[in-house]
DNA sequence: TGAAATGTAAAACGATCGTTTTACATCTGA
DNA sequence: TCAGATGTAAAACGATCGTTTTACATTTCA
């Protein structure tokens, strides 16, 4: 694997389970078995690498959130909650940590949220036969709700909202 | 006012603006006036004072959250993102950035969210006249949705929460 | 009156932060 | 062959972390 590759990989792992802050440059050059120089060679700074692994993470989230329906975006969010775990919205939790002070951080979180809308809004119109923003805003609602809820509530959160969903849309539709 | 609620308040404001680690003592210091040993003699240590910080947050919240209807559970949601703002549920920003590693804290998120649930419990037993708690479930997952997509979404993500939530009140019903 | 309590100001504690540098080994390609 | 790139190991940078301590002023109250 591509040294950089298994920085952000490393780096996204870490991040996740600990935090952005608390995680330091040292626990990922332990982690990865890289000196600080090569880490700083590719990664430039913390706060780049946080951006790089941010984009990675979008990357991968977006991937496999490509669905036609509304259901299959919730067994999406099941899947990615039973392979990723369910620590909450790694955007909004660097967005969280740095009070979004971090112009990079800021930007990688309405990159992704945006894309996320777009996804949905996507769905929406393939489910409905056209634009209904006000589902869309909902199925988003449910959507974070999912992956906020789970992180205390586990798996079973992205299956009510799955449910919660499924009864909006069928409400749309008549 | 009282030399700890001075603290607590201050404490809050910072944490929930710049995160919980970004903000140090000396910036609580200088924010307060006050000097480290007072500060010390009356906290006891930073994770304590974060976890009076989230007791605090927690009894202001039950007491705004203290209705009856689940159209006035959001609109009680709308209030608190007014006054307070809106920048992500600070429990689980806490619990983020700690990784749920520091005992004080997960504790004090999973006291502040089985009283958020036991509440919503007892709201939809008043709506719909009994025990229901897979409705109580989807509430849970619209208040938690409306929270995190405030952050980037603001007021009006609260208001489509209040909206999609009648929907499923209206459709448990019948 | 005078000891205890409570506060500020400021220095100092060792640890850790993100980052850079020095020194040296190994691989790569003209 | 030999220069350049790429890597590790390790020390060092100044800054800041959470916390404790020293020294001193003020208030409280028996």
């Amino acid at each position: 694997m591509d040294i950089k590759t298994k920085l952000i990989a490393a780096a996204e792992r870490l991040f996740d389970r600990h935090g952005f802050t608390a995680t330091g440059i040292d626990r990922l050059t332990q982690a990865t078995g890289m000196s600080s120089r090569t880490l700083y060679k590719h990664a430039g700074s913390k706060t780049a690498l946080i951006a790089a692994v941010l984009s990675e993470r979008d990357r991968r989230f977006q991937r496999r959130l490509a669905v036609r329906s509304v259901d299959g975006l919730f067994a999406a969010l099941g899947d990615w909650v039973r392979v990723e775990g369910s620590r909450g919205c790694l955007f909004l939790r660097a967005h969280g940590e740095t009070g979004g002070d971090t112009p990079e951080i800021a930007a990688a979180l309405s990159a992704h949220k945006e894309q996320l809308r777009e996804r949905i809004r996507l769905i929406v119109i393939n489910e409905t036969g056209g634009e209904n923003p006000a589902l869309a805003e909902q199925i988003l609602l449910l959507f974070e709700g999912a992956t906020a809820t789970a992180v205390y509530r586990g798996a079973p959160a992205v299956a009510s909202a799955r449910a919660a969903a499924a009864t909006l849309v069928e409400q749309a539709r008549s």
